[in-house]
RNA sequence: GUGAGUGUAGCUCAGUUGGUUAGAGCAUCAGAUUGUGGUUCUGAGGGCCGUGGGUUCAAGUCCCAUCUCUCACCCCA
């Protein structure tokens, strides 16, 4: 016999755990639903040409392949075979794989569904997905993401409805951020003011290390990428300026630069208008997943704890593009739910009274009681009250053992002396209090 | 993909300059206790010391290889 382990990034979760990623998941959910987001779900299996070339050559080599079934060898690429050619031999052994993201299966999905749906469509998702990455510290190669995102509209008044969501999800889970936004705009305006348009991408990659390597580094950097000292001065003149109005003296003649700071003055007014509970800042740093991003971006981070951003979004212009439907704009969020978990864990924000689904156990004390245990469990089960029976006549000590090790707020004592008066010792597993009680009366207490 | 660590009971870990039969705590089971749990006490079961090779009279301990997991980088959630 082997001993037994779990493949390498992925997790088993305990009831507690369980319990707890619920009591999460079910609060997005709630807020995502409120504001008039629907869930959808998609396979976890996808093909391969699905999932190929778009998240970038690092992207490919992180995904999971799935090896197609019978004799998959006798149609297996020979010279890529024989040069022992890995990456070129596994297109033509695995026909599928496991989707390593929400967003390309929810573009798939968009397509493939368009006549089944009305524009603008407002989803969110909640499930897992798979990485072949090396697993690390918070990092698994399995893990769940939480998406919303709203396809088929131009409105600002989305990227405000999403901040919004943030704000009371956020808040109802109890943690306190931070929701920076920017704008692509912004960063390319800066570029453009700077004198270095051709080198954006070099630019930003830098300027997103800023709060991580510091100042005189990032500088270091950009000037090491090709950018002279005085653009690099200019950038980071400009990209300290975090009032919307003051950079807007500086980058307003630029045209990105112009249609950013608009962009952005709508969203902070219809924004102000939700009265959010969180704090909504302009941090002309960020500079996010700007690959794909083609206008707002935002980012979430926790205040008291040291952890990573706990989302992220912005809006892109054309996500179904790679499938055939061009043009469909889209602004979406995400929320990072094993960063969040473990910030609720580690501030201790779930509530404790999350354990306790059951709330009493029935203990029969001899073989006819164990019978009419079956009748009092079901009958206070047909109240909705979750009840169960210890299965056997044991020494008692055995069975309230149990009791308290499930952590079970209730038991009932039943033996030979309640049978025959009908009255039941119910007692209180904290307290320890025990009364004798008719089954109506321990069925009132208990709802 | 790059780099650094780690591996001894189900779990967390001791194990001296290589030297008898490899230990502890927790967990499990039984008893102290025949209708009352959390505490305590007693006892029991449980090990190819990750795997393969080497050095040695002698290896959990030293050397090599390999695998695993962990951590950091890249990237990302």
């Amino acid at each position: 016999m082997t001993k037994p382990s779990l493949a390498k990034g992925t997790r088993d979760f305990l009831p507690s755990e369980v319990i707890k990623r619920k009591y999460m998941f079910g609060i997005l959910e709630s807020v995502f639903q409120a504001h008039g987001f629907v869930p959808i779900e998609t396979p976890s299996l996808e093909l391969m040409q699905t999932l190929t070339g778009k998240y970038g050559e690092e992207g490919d080599r992180l995904l999971f392949k799935i090896l197609n079934s019978g004799n998959f060898l006798e149609e297996a690429d020979a010279q890529a075979l024989a040069d022992k050619d890995s990456f070129k031999l596994a297109s033509s052994i695995a026909k599928r794989g496991l989707r390593y993201d929400l967003t390309v299966p929810f573009a798939r999905f968009v397509v493939m569904n368009r006549d089944k749906i009305s524009f603008p469509f407002k989803r969110y998702q909640i499930q897992p997905v798979w990485r072949a990455d090396r697993p690390q510290k918070g990092r698994y190669q399995e893990f769940y993401q939480c998406d919303g995102d709203v396809v088929g509209s131009k409105s600002l008044l989305y990227e405000a409805d999403l901040i919004s969501i943030y704000s009371e999800a956020f808040t109802r889970l109890g943690i306190d951020v931070q929701i920076r936004i920017n704008h692509r705009g912004i960063l390319q305006g800066i570029a453009e003011a700077a004198g270095i348009a051709d080198y954006f991408v070099a630019m930003t990659v830098c300027i997103d290390k800023l709060d991580k390597i510091g100042e005189e580094k990032v500088k270091a950097e950009m000037i090491e990428r090709g950018i002279s000292e005085l653009s690099a001065g200019k950038v980071l003149s400009l990209i300290k300026k975090n009032d919307l109005t003051e950079l807007s003296k500086e980058i307003s003649n630029t045209a990105s630069g112009k249609k950013a700071i608009e962009d952005l003055k709508m969203i902070f007014d219809a924004s102000k208008a939700y009265h959010l509970k969180q704090e909504v800042i302009f941090d002309p740093t960020l500079a996010r997943g700007l690959s794909y991003y083609t206008g707002f971006i935002t980012e979430v981070v926790a205040k008291n704890a040291q952890m990573g951003s706990l989302g992220g979004g912005g809006r892109y212009d054309n996500l179904t593009g790679a499938f055939g439907m061009p043009d469909v704009p889209g602004v979406g969020v995400s929320f990072g739910a094993e960063r969040i978990y473990d910030v609720m864990e580690t501030l201790n924000l779930f509530p404790i009274e999350l354990g306790n689904i059951l709330k009493v156990l029935v203990i029969a004390l001899d073989q006819n009681a164990l019978m009419n245990g079956i009748e009092i469990t079901n009958a206070i089960r047909q109240h909705g009250i979750a009840c169960d029976q210890y299965p056997e006549v044991v020494k008692m000590q055995k069975s309230m053992k149990y009791a308290n090790d499930i952590k079970v707020p209730n038991v009932i004592l039943l033996g030979e002396e309640e049978i025959k008066s009908g009255l039941f010792s119910l007692k209180n597993m904290s307290s320890g209090e025990q009364s004798k009680l008719t089954l109506d009366q321990i069925i009132e207490k208990l709802k």
